[in-house]
DNA sequence: GATTTCGTTATGTCTAGACATAATAACGCA
DNA sequence: TGCGTTATTATGTCTAGACATAACGAAATC
């Protein structure tokens, strides 16, 4: 792109510089077109990545408005953790604790009654030690290959990555009081404020994995960023 | 969209159900025109749209390719607080605490130091209690209105969702142990696990407000979904 | 006066083809 | 054989114009 960047750029620019405020209807396309001297594709191109970032509005017959400010909504990235961490501190490393194949008792409701599971704990140890306690669940329906696959050589987390594709996913973030048992991996004193991130994977509606970590809240934290034009 | 869109969806089903597995190349553009008997730009508008939900990667020369899972990333939805509640739960209140006009100390640094600043405290109320904490500070440098508004009336995260356009902003998500004035003020004992979220707003590099708020870890969590097709 | 109809207008989507660009493969020369 | 040049190929971006669609307003009708 190289002409519809820079229209949506200084588009973008005016908008925030305050110039154009909320419900400011902007110049119609042929005005656009007029002032820059281009087809009218290359005018809605740039006018269609700004309304997915959410700066503009289209009206039909009456023009292109400025947005009003809309609710905030940020790309958080949840990493590969075991990446991130060897990373930044060089030293990372994945403790399997249990293993076993159970099937949904129909109770944690996170599967369909019956699925056959495979059911991994672990700790994910950084440089200073744990920080993080695992649980997870992967559907052997959905990922058959799980039920051989070695986790004492890779991490169930990046075994997932690189081995299945998933179409949606859902966090929950929340703090809490390490459990007895997580306190007890984690080193720390029971009820220490921790951050839970559950994550609920599927692949064409079909449940992949299920997985709940624990950080400790001294050790870890998530960093979101929005990043205006639409990614 | 309608051609362009249902191109997409069969990409997309192939990709998900696995029969285009990473690292396949799909079908040159020009033969997807055949196939679909459409011009080459809608196969590419498409193929574009998949590309920035991250399904898709094109080379030149060599093709269009199924990506590799990428790491995890979602779009979290930091809602305006006090609107999320009030929908449901049918109650909501913004109580101040105090109100100041300071300058930034140049110690916390989240502004230039020098700065003017609006300095404002408060509780969030829901239906069973107070449930978050609040401190903000509001460049009076970059938004000269806040000086005289009224936050009794209205909450400052509303007041500026409405009257501040913003292009940028960081969160931090992190747990931990309520401090003595926070519990104090929520209502809970000094320790107990909560959920705090930082985030810092600009508006053309210009920092326009920084808050910082506390949630009873009981009573509050983000949800972030993941929705395929880049939104 | 209220309602329906119809024309105007601005956006929404698409076509068909042009030229640019990057990466690879094939070629020719030392 | 090794290396630089050229040709090919598939994507990247754009043009110019066509037709569809939705919404508003004015005119015609009940």
């Amino acid at each position: 792109m190289k002409i519809a960047e820079r229209i949506g750029a200084e588009i973008e620019a005016r908008i925030a510089s305050g110039e154009w405020k909320p419900g400011h209807r902007i110049p119609f396309e042929h005005e656009l077109v007029t002032h820059y001297g281009c087809a009218r594709a290359t005018v809605g191109k740039a006018l269609t990545a700004l309304v997915r970032a959410g700066l503009l509005e289209r009206r039909r017959k009456a023009g292109t408005f400025v947005a009003y400010p809309h609710v905030h909504s940020a790309v958080l990235d949840i990493p590969d953790i075991g990446k991130a961490i060897a990373e930044r501190t060089g030293s990372y490393r994945f403790a399997l604790l249990t293993s076993t194949i159970s099937s949904e008792d129909g109770v944690s409701g996170n599967f369909v009654p019956g699925t056959s599971l495979r059911h991994l704990t672990g700790i994910h140890h950084g440089q200073d030690g744990p920080f993080a306690h695992e649980d997870r669940l992967i559907s052997l329906t959905s990922v058959p290959e799980a039920r051989e696959a070695d986790f004492t050589a890779q991490s169930p987390s990046s075994w997932l990555i690189e081995s299945v594709p998933w179409t949606q996913a859902r966090h929950r973030i929340s703090a809490i009081g390490a459990s007895n048992e997580v306190a007890a991996q984690l080193d720390i004193a029971r009820g220490t404020p921790c951050l839970l991130v559950e994550r609920w994977t599927w692949r064409t509606g079909a449940p992949v994995t299920y997985v709940c970590q624990t950080f400790r809240g001294d050790r870890f934290d998530l960093v979101a960023t929005f990043t205006p034009e639409g990614r």
